[in-house]
Formats: C-alpha cells, structure tokens, sequence
DNA sequence: ATCAGTTATTTAATCTGCTTGGTATAAGGC
DNA sequence: GCCTTATACCAAGCAGATTAAATAACTGAT
C-alpha cells in the first residue's frame, strides 16, 4: 500500500506538501496540487488514517454498546446513530454486550484501545454490577435509552413513565377497568419505568393493580406470548392489557388467536416502541411512538457535545412519547 | 492517557518488557511481570491500538456494508457477524449503503483508510456502475447474499432459486395451480433468483406465470401491502401468491385483512427468510429458512480465510434454504 | 576461587505513516 | 542591498513492536 512518502517521491515534493494538499491546511500553488493529486490517482494511495489518528489524538471513530441489535427497536436506534455519524464523517463500531457483563467489558476495552472518541452505551440494564466503568478513564460516554443509574454520564431517556401513563389512560379512556400489565424484565430502566407509568395511571384512576395481572416477560416475541398464555389461564382475566413493548404484544396477539379471544372485542391490548410493523398487524396495534432514529441522532450529537467540551455540565435530555392509536 | 514508557518507568523497566509482558511474545521473570502488570493496572494503561496497527500491519477489525442494518433480515445476519467477530478477537465497522453508489464508494474509502482487514459486502444490488471497486486495492473482501456479479470476490449466496422452487412446489402440492408472485425489487440478486425459482418451478410443472399476477415489490411492508392491494384489484385472483420475503407478506396479510379474503382459506402465501416473527403472524406463515446469523458467521470465517490466504483460489460458497410448513 | 562459555533477561535503537511549527529559499518591491 | 511575500521543506514527535546488542547469571572445569 502506497504511503504518503511515495506520493511525495512521485510528485517530486516533499511529505508535508502533500500533506497540505490533502488536507487543505496551507497554500499550494495550482500546479503541485495538480501533481500530488495525480500521484495520488495513479498510485490509489489512501492516507493512513491509524498514523493519522496516532499524531492528531482523535480517530474520527464512535463505539456503540447495544444489548442486541437484531432487535427490532434498537436496530432502528443503530441505524440513526450511524446515519448521523456517516453525514458528520464519524465511523462506528458496533459491539453487542448480550447483557452480558464480562462482554460489556472486553467491548469497552477494545473501544478503549481503538481509542474511539466517545461511546454510546444502549444497554438498559440498570445493574452492571459495582462500577463496571472505574477502571475506564474518562472517555466521553452518552448513556441512551437509560443505562446503569450510578454513573455520572450524560443521558438519553425516553419517557418511558409518561408513555405507560398515556398508554394505559387511553385503555381507561376506552371504558376499561380490569387492566393487566406485560413489562418487560425486572431491573432493565425501560421496563420499570413503563410499569411504573402503568401503576400511577391505574392508582390515579382509583384502581388497585392486580399482581396476578402484572406478568413480567422479556421484551422479545416469546417472551409476550407465554406472558399472555399464562394470563389467559387464569380462572379471572382482565379485558385489557398494556404490554411493555410491540414485539411483546405481537407474541400475545398470538397466543389470544390461539385461544380464540378477538381483539379488540374481548381484549384490547396497547403497545410500546410504535415499530413500522405495528402498523400492519391484523388487528393494528395501538402503541406508544418513540422517536428512534431521532433518538440515535440525538445520542451522536450529545455525544459530539461532550466531546467538544469535556467539562461541561452534564446533560440530561428526555424524549416525548406519543400514543399512536389504531 | 498513560503509554507504555509511563508504565516502564513506573515499573521500572524498559518498554520492550511491558511490550514482552503484554503480548507474551518473551519470558519474563515472575516478579518482574508482576511489577509490570501491577504499573498498569494503577495508571489504567489500556494500550494503543493504533499504534500497534500502524506497525504490525494489522488492525483486527472488519469492515460491513449492508443495505440496511435495521431490515430484519439483515440485522440478523449483522449480528451473527458481530458475534464471529466478538469470538475471533476482532471488531466491527458498520456501514449502511442505503443502495447509494456514493454512499458505498465514501464508506469504501472509509474503511480503506482505516486500514481494515477485510470487508464483508452485503448489498444485494446487482449493478453498482461499471467496476465501482477497480479503484481500490486488493483489500480482502467477501460477498454475502450476492452482491455484483462482475467481482471476483469470495461469495457466499443463499440458494435463492431453489427456495424459490421450494417454495412454489409447497403450493403446487396445496393443488394450487392459480399462483401469483410479490418479488423484491429487480435488479436485486435475491429477488431475481427468488423469482426465477418460483418461474423454474411453475414451468416444470407445466403452468404458465400470468405477467399481471407477477408484482414487484420492495422487500418492506409498504411494498407487500401495495402489491397484494394490486392483486386483489384485478378481475381474475391467484388462489396463492409466493412472497418474495417475509416482510412484505406481513404488508400483504394486512392488505389481505382489510380486504376481508380470508387465508389460507382464500388465498394461501408462502414467505421467504422465515424471520422470527413469522411463527408468531396471524395465521403463521409458511416460509423457507435461510441460516442468518450462520451466513455471518460464515462470512467472517471466509474474509479471515482470505486475509491469511490472500492468494487462494475464489470460494463460492452456497447455503441451503428449506421450507418451514406453519 | 577463577575463567571461559553459555544462557537468561533487559536495554537501546530503529521503524511504522502522518502532521505541523519552525525555517529556508527564491522572487519581487523599494 | 534589504525586506517582504510566497512557497516548499525539515525534523520532531505520536505510541508502540522488533531485534540486535548488552548485561547479568549460571555452569562446569581447572
């Protein structure tokens, strides 16, 4: 691979001129920009971006931390994130942690040694377990989506107690009293946070939340389906449902079909995340809308913020939901 | 951030014996490697990997561009790459191409200065412009789920002709004989050898493909629900209409639903991907099962392959899909 | 105990590709 | 002839890996 030294070779300059003319960082006269930029063409030289990186102390580079992005609503956040790194000339390296603690930290450490600029951590486990990130030095770090609750980063949330409120206001709306719950696993902030939404819209209506009706499952398809399997089991059924996420709520759809109960008629289900494919279900599914690629966009920026100026105070930013009813 | 001669001099060595101590390239003494190790441990030393790289030639990470990294199908295959990559010690840069030439081209480039060690491409476009690569160098690359036809590239494609066939034949054994067909986008790999399947297997059995039952679609929702919307517009339906993926039979079943045609009893579907969600539809969806996460995986065994044997001969690699009857 | 001959550890010097402040050189103006 | 101005080059890093060379430690024989 062609190095900027034969390049100069070439152009009969020396390095650091064709290092301007790269750059643009000083006046070359028109005819050995022409010269260099021919070198470069016949050589296909491309700058080293490590030696780059090496002497300016920046790699141009973000790494993201995301439980599974497979996932359908964190898929749609990874895809913001790197549309906006791609416009603003930032790569991204993408690393699953699978809640997995060991795996969050040898991805960190990777990211550390790359020397990545900043890291996006998605990963809405609340515990990572005692100050997984001490050992880490201040690298600039935006938590989306919530993170563990412990550290001092900037934070991305989404209004997740909003969200369980007005989802489960517009079941109280459509006239419903017997209100049962699908959240997600215990001890991940987005999960506790629509539940707690859940409960204050219930306690404000003067209802009490059955716990036989609260049934915890995992955010995946599964997990909804055996979730709504085991309330529809029970000698006393509630008539609705609030389900913590759409892919939860796709699963339970599932299991009412299985169990010849019609939706709405019989059951009205409300779900969360608002992904493009609530839209097509039979029966659509009313859900809460959350901006995701908005969101990935958002954590970039911050993120960028934040590395620009380090000391500067740290930012809390809360995204608005919205009941999108079908 | 501390370097290694700062962890030397704590330690009280040279940095070639850090160097030593890191890399486990030399015998050092017990006590001294404890001295070393303790050094970095107290300055939180995380070595360079640029520097490194810059050396040894080598950055242990890989380059993907994928059409799109929030379409099911593709993030499922992304994370089995992320996942080999994770097992083998190596990183991951994300690119989305979005089917933009000059998106791929800056992301190419991207990826050439960042000195990646091969690149695994998954945009199922046939036709990028004439020789969008000859630009480059020989950096190791793979193509996954087709990709241009004119490369001599590594190749690892699904078997798309004969689940399009499998496919057809499940409907043809249903006694269908009236069958239509939403494909992917022309011009796209994975739909044209789909269709071909689907025409291979309607000829064989002696049926002609009626070209207005034949629609194009764009492997989305929004695209199977307007191309079932047309089918079901014309005077004369198919009785079964082979889905090109199952993205867009998820549109479709919803255009199906609104237009009060019942399935399968009016019409039956087959899919293709056999994404998750499809055991979990509103009637289940037949489809044909490609190994996503394992043609990731596959796809970074072959580059790493590649990238030790730079000169082997071309692999071309075909999976096997099968039919999922629901 | 001493010395040559090994072997075990560590050191010092060089290299990777690129940026950039400082500096050199030639042409032009007065 | 001196001072600008315009243009281009020099060389010192950046953080680590490699390797020849140096030093220390140990062996057995005298």
């Amino acid at each position: 691979m062609a190095t900027i030294k034969d390049v100069a070779l070439r152009a009969q300059v020396s390095t650091s001129t064709v290092s301007h003319v790269l750059n643009k960082t000083r006046f070359v006269s028109p005819e050995i920009t022409l010269r260099v930029e021919q070198a470069i063409d016949e050589l296909h030289y491309a700058p080293s971006a490590l030696a780059r990186s090496l002497k300016l102390n920046e790699t141009r580079t973000l790494g993201m931390l995301v439980t599974s992005s497979a996932n359908p609503f964190f898929a749609e956040v990874v895809q913001g994130v790197e549309q906006r790194c791609f416009e603003l000339g930032y790569s991204l390296v993408l690393c699953n942690t699978r809640d997995d603690k060991a795996r969050l930290n040898a991805s960190m450490e990777m990211l550390l040694q790359k020397r990545v600029d900043g890291i996006i951590l998605m990963c809405t486990q609340v515990d990572l377990g005692a100050g997984v990130f001490d050992r880490y030095p201040s690298v600039p770090l935006v938590l989306a989506d919530w993170g563990p609750m412990d550290m001092e980063a900037d934070l991305i949330q989404d209004g997740g107690r909003l969200g369980g409120r007005l989802a489960t206001e517009h079941l109280l709306g459509l006239g419903h009293r017997h209100i049962g719950c699908i959240t997600g696993p215990e001890g991940k902030r987005a999960a506790d946070e629509r539940r707690a939404g859940f409960e204050a819209a219930m306690a404000k209506a003067g209802l009490t939340v059955r716990p036989e009706w609260v049934i915890e499952g995992d955010f995946e398809l599964a997990g909804g389906n055996s979730a709504m399997t085991t309330l529809l089991a029970l000698p006393e059924r509630p008539t609705a449902v609030f389900v913590g996420n759409d892919m939860m709520a796709v699963g339970a759809l599932r299991a009412l079909a299985d169990a010849g109960v019609s939706v709405p008629e019989q059951m009205s289900l409300v779900g969360y995340d608002n992904i493009e494919l609530a839209h097509y279900l039979v029966p659509a599914l009313t859900s809460i809308e959350q901006p995701k690629a908005g969101m990935g966009a958002l954590a970039v920026d911050t993120l960028l913020a934040r590395i620009k100026a380090p000391d500067s105070s740290r930012r809390v930013l809360t995204l608005t939901p919205e009941l999108i009813v079908r």
